[in-house]
DNA sequence: AGAGATTTGTACGTATGTATG
DNA sequence: TCATACATACGTACAAATCTC
């Protein structure tokens, strides 16, 4: 399963075998990984290794890990609607402490910062959200 | 300066201190930051730990690393202006790597997908872009 | 041209801590 | 109480690319 002679490094090939079970549905939303020593059994990489390749999923936001009871397919709610009105701009990005603080942004999510016209900020976790400009107001003509 | 008793992990310890580092000018954009092995003699945390610290840095848009020449402070262009038209939609993705070959955008780095109205995809890397709604801002004062 | 040093990337093993069930 | 499972952190080794002498 794993070529250890690829030009693909080991953890690149297991996230994406993980991965594609992901999307195809084989590991199904809320579904829980194989725990690392499971693996590590499995696929005989170390256990570093292992946690390196699930690093990589979980800031693809496709899977949460809420220890220690183990990894978990994420669970995607909806998106939610974020209109941009005239005079707001927005702008991502990979929130520091100090704004995951300020903010209440999940660790290692990106966060979307919505700067509204009246100088008020909007805070979302970027990848459960949907930016869509606000209908152009209504206009006398 | 690392507290081995701290709540805080080392590695986010070395992190903060970095980015402090970064953001109050100490290390100026194009700047190298210490080898990994002089970071080592220096602050005395293993190679692993080390390489931790700059990995959230590098997931936070601050630092870009250029093997084997070294890892530098990050130089942010300006941001590039996305307009988002009535009828389109935008969403934030870290792009899986097929994404990232297939659209050009950098590793870590969470992308804009923008869906026009007409059904064409743009994509952006999120931390360089500033998205505005096309309709033209209310006049203030 | 070649040899060696430097620096990051990958991968292994090991140990300990902490929270859950 | 005990086993499970993730988190942190140490050390080691080798590879690949770049730079210098």
């Amino acid at each position: 399963m794993i070529d250890p002679d690829s030009d693909r490094p080991a953890y690149r090939q297991l996230a994406d075998k993980l991965r594609e079970d992901i999307l195809n549905g084989t590991l199904p939303p809320g579904a829980a990984l194989p725990s690392e020593e499971r693996i590590h059994q499995e696929v005989g990489l170390s256990r570093n290794t292992i946690r390196r390749a699930i690093g990589t999923l979980r800031q693809e936001g496709l899977v949460i890990v809420d220890p220690p009871r183990g990894t978990f397919v994420r669970m995607r709610g909806p998106e939610k609607l974020v209109l941009l009105e005239p005079g707001d701009s927005a702008t991502v990005r990979v929130p520091t402490p100090a704004q995951r603080r300020q903010y209440e942004v999940p660790e290692g999510v990106p966060a979307l910062i919505v700067e509204r016209a009246d100088g008020r900020l909007d805070v979302y976790p970027a990848d459960l959200t949907r930016i869509q400009s606000s209908e152009p107001p209504p206009k006398k003509k």
